[in-house]
RNA sequence: GGAGAGGUGGCCGAGCGGCUGAAGGCGCACGCUUGGAAAGCGUGUUUAGGGAAACCUAACGUGGGUUCAAAUCCCACCCUCUCCGCCA
């Protein structure tokens, strides 16, 4: 959420941000609201002042009544305020965040790719896809995932299942060696936390999260959410560093909306585990973490090894919370087509908020002067468990269908194959 | 799941329905004192919103209610602690 403050002062700022957001929110309604919902609580507070001092002493039966009217006054317009609250914070929350002034402007198409590690895996036999390879390497069973829990819901098996574990440990021990704070979340949290963080659950009919009926409780989409809540509601102090953890959790996604888009076996399911970066720093070095976030990202898929290109997030496409974004995309096959052996997909991502979700959250730090600002937030995808081995698993394919391990796995786990 | 106790400032802990944003203590900051320190003495010490300022408003777990007036009375919920039961 952006300071209404600064909203006020930067009106057409905020107008174009939306825009190029592509983020349909009447600002002016919002400022209309806002110059209600002041007014409203000058007279309410006038009010109060008048009852407070009367009430210092003991009244005579005279005031009494006069005050009577006056509690009543008070009432009624505190029913009104409420209501302008309510519409007010719904508009305020809706606003995006502002956008750096590098990211490209434009759609989900106009990423702006800054680095290429190197051309992608060329294959001198016809390459699978990681849903056959996982099929006919025994590694997982989408059809039982279905019928016990429904589509996109699937079995990982035998040797995937040691990989997903080597995986998770390598992230652990990248990250954790950057000095940030290894954490297993809860994969439940409440509503009002997801809003905080710039999730939207219940209510709209395009919400991706699942939420537990007759509870104020919603699965977690990503660790960010939890994490992001851990320190909700505290003054930070960040007079020795910033804070930096590293989260385990399970995600869950409903992916409503999502059908027609690139959703071939693993890439786009309903659960899956991540191991999720988060920083909570001084605004002065968000833009440096942010850097650090992304190295980490680099470390760790580097030492994977396969091909994989990092692009600039396009205003349009940077959802609420994010004031810049990039995502690490990976060479996969599965993303062939005609004469293409592959193309890029998603693996990671990670953003630098500002001040957007700890305004919501009300996450403060204790400035040198003992004065609080809000802090900024980051976070970033260490490992995912649904797209790293899907890279895995098809740059590594081998002519007779089997599947090699990465170098940097074996200590985690070691076997020749899967 | 059953029984009981309790949630007040950075912490501990008072608080007849009205002058209590809140006694007292600890802690912290500054000053005096000292060769220096401790002790002692003095002063100060919540947060947020509005206002140029004086000042005003709000907050005593959360939300509602009673009242001219609520930290104080009533109701619901949440959380913590103790005991019993059950349990991976």
């Amino acid at each position: 959420m952006l300071d209404i403050k600064y909203i006020r002062e930067n009106k057409e700022v905020v107008k174009k941000n939306c825009k190029i957001r592509n983020v349909k929110i009447d600002i002016d309604v919002l400022l209309e609201t806002d110059e209600r919902r002041r007014e409203l609580i000058k007279t309410i507070e006038d009010l109060r002042a008048l009852r407070n001092q009367k009430s210092k002493g003991k009244p005579t039966t005279e005031e009494i009544e006069k005050m009577r009217a006056v509690g009543e006054n008070i009432k009624k317009n505190e029913e009104v305020l409420s209501n302008v609250e309510e519409e007010f914070r719904a508009l305020l929350m809706a606003v995006p965040n502002l956008t750096h002034p590098d990211s490209p402007v434009g759609g989900e198409d106009d990423f702006k790719v800054i680095y290429t590690n190197r051309k992608p895996t060329k294959f001198d036999f016809v390459p699978k896809n990681h849903e056959d390879l996982m099929l006919n390497n025994d590694l997982i069973d989408f059809e039982r995932g279905t019928k016990v829990t429904g589509a996109k819901f699937y079995f990982s098996k035998n040797n995937l299942v040691r990989m997903n574990q080597a995986l998770i440990n390598y992230g652990i021990d990248i990250v954790t060696k950057h000095g940030y704070t290894l954490l297993e979340t809860p994969d439940l949290a409440k509503d009002a936390i997801l809003m905080g963080v710039g999730f939207n659950p219940r209510g709209s009919a395009e919400t991706q999260i699942y939420s537990i009926q007759n509870s104020d409780l919603s699965l977690v989409g990503t660790a960010e959410i939890t994490v992001g809540g851990f320190h909700a509601d505290e003054i930070l102090d960040l007079s020795v560093g910033a804070k930096k953890y590293v989260a385990l959790s399970h995600c869950f996604r409903t992916e409503a909306g999502a059908y027609g888009r690139t959703s071939k076996g693993l890439y786009r399911v309903h659960q899956f585990a991540k191991l999720e970066m988060f920083v909570f720093c001084k605004p002065e070095d968000s833009e440096k973490y942010h850097e650090e976030i992304l190295n980490i990202e680099k470390e760790i898929i580097d030492g994977l090894d396969f091909p994989y290109q990092i692009i600039d997030i396009a205003s349009g496409d940077l959802g609420g919370p994010a004031y810049r974004k990039y995502d690490i995309e990976a060479w996969m096959t599965m993303k062939g087509e005609g004469d293409k052996q592959g193309g890029y997909g998603e693996i990671t991502s990670c953003s630098n908020c500002l001040d957007y979700q700890a305004r919501r959250l009300n996450i403060r730090y204790r400035k040198d002067d003992g004065s609080t600002d809000y802090a900024h937030t980051l976070n970033g995808s260490a490992i995912v468990l649904s797209r790293f081995p899907i890279a895995i698993t098809e740059n590594y394919q081998q002519t007779d269908g089997s599947i090699a391990v990465p170098k940097a796995l074996k200590p985690y786990l070691n076997l020749e194959k899967l």
